[in-house]
DNA sequence: TTGCTCCTCACGTCACGTGAGGTGGC
DNA sequence: TTGCTCCTCACGTCACGTGAGGTGGC
């Protein structure tokens, strides 16, 4: 019979340990002396041991280990705890490469000459978001030829939302997949929660769907708003995802006066 | 400003994160109302907020995160934590794939007919051990070689033992890099503890080096040992270590009468 | 008025490490 | 007798989730 420092010296493993695979029936000494309560352990407990600390080693949980040490051999039940373990192994080492890849991205955009801000980028399932929008075209992207087009339909829609009674929630943009001659689909509205308001013909209701994306937020005025996109693309391509979409703009917090306080947040859709 | 509802909808986050933040220090609210206790968060907190998400989304812990949110810029200090973060993510890879090879060994062991149990193999560093031990030379491994050796060798260090008036701990075997000619430098002996015991010329005092081993723990008779040696060693190969020597034995439970309550050690030295 | 939101306080998670304070064995 | 070992009890870790029980705002 062995002390229990006797034992913990044999497998590398310290006696509080020992006391708490006792105490939660993991492993329990062959004897316990009724006066001082010393524990004993058997030699031929040490086989156990190294069970247990194989299993625990291969980073099943303790519950885990209690069914393989208590059931009989049943190499079916070892199979299927193994192959589980396998598999959150892989998981965890898909998501970790995942993360390596940000740090590096981030590392990397450190020591550019750049010297961006991407370490606001979060990805992120967008909420579920009803908007009154109004839409248009416009030759392209870029403030020179959205400015003129917003001017024109933010008005459409806030006159609407005031015939119906309703508040206007956060100003949204967003835009369509570009056509072959450059021009973009352009839609602008407000988010109206829960309100009614009835659509018209050049003023509707819509859904914004939920999707996955990457999103930054932006203070200040929209004159900077083209690197902001660039370092956005380039986290996206360096973190492993792909553009799976185009973006949606929030105006948080909107200034027509004093845009440098004003709050946009750009939500890029990306898929794995 | 925003409720810590809205607030915690922006960022993908939960209010009670919010108040443990708030609480820890990490992001305080704009606004407190004195009467209600109520949080406000104003827009530009966003920013902020993103900021936190996209360092935590790297790993950072919250002291850490805490720090490069409150000190200015200073991108030194965060270029410091990335790298950080980047050595203990690759060191976390390289654990974890070492562990997915040790868990596929298992179950590669399992699928196979042999159903040997290789479960119980751990790696730990020997316990410092000063032994008495008489030496030899077998013709080779294997019982047949072994046995007679050990008859000759253990009752010469039992016989020192006594001499000195010191009691015997485990019975301990090592073994020498076989020669050309296949034969063995066999060591025999039994661990003293700090008893002062004096060597002889052929019964000497040894000091076993503390290394890192494969530990196995065998019950029953000595005549198995080859196909545990045997799934020793090829559980070390598909562990990712190398065989770093030969191997020890312990007789933590030595019947001569009764072999099938013998409880053996096997340690083999391993290296990466 | 009625849900909804907000508040604080407190416990649970998982596998341990690290004490404090006291007793037993050689 | 003196260290050494053993005992129990309890708290801390880290970043949260999940209640209980109560109040405030539209």
């Amino acid at each position: 019979m062995l002390t229990i420092g006797d034992f913990a010296r044999l497998g590398p493993i310290s006696p509080r340990m020992l006391r708490h695979y006792d105490e939660i029936g993991l492993l329990r000494p062959d004897r316990v002396d009724p006066t001082n309560a010393y524990r004993s352990y058997g030699v031929a407990q040490l086989a156990t041991l190294h069970r247990l600390l194989a299993l625990r080693d291969l980073g099943l949980t303790l519950e885990q280990i209690r069914e393989l040490l208590s059931d009989d051999p049943s190499p079916d039940h070892l199979r299927g705890m193994l192959r589980l373990r396998r598999a959150q192994i892989e998981r965890t080492l898909g998501e970790e490469q995942a993360r390596l890849g940000r740090v590096e991205a981030h590392i990397r955009a450190l020591e550019g000459s750049t010297a961006m801000q991407i370490q606001d980028i979060v990805t992120k399932a967008t909420q579920p978001m009803r908007i009154v929008e109004a839409t248009g075209t416009a030759p392209g992207f870029g403030s020179d030829n959205l400015g003129p087009l917003f001017m024109r339909l933010v008005p459409e829609v806030i006159t609407r939302l005031e015939a119906a009674g309703a508040r206007p929630g956060v100003m949204v943009a967003w835009y369509e997949e570009p056509a072959d001659d450059g021009t973009v689909g352009v839609h602008a509205g407000f988010a109206i929660g829960d309100q009614a308001v009835v659509g018209t013909d050049r003023v509707r209701i819509v859904d914004l769907p939920v999707i996955e994306v990457a999103s930054v937020v932006h203070r200040g005025s929209m004159d900077g708003i083209e690197a902001v996109y660039e370092a956005l693309l380039r986290w996206i391509e360096d973190s492993g995802y792909r553009q799976a979409g185009f973006s949606r703009e929030l105006y948080h917090e909107w200034h027509e006066e004093d845009s440098g306080l004003n709050v946009t947040e750009i939500q890029m859709p990306i898929a794995r």
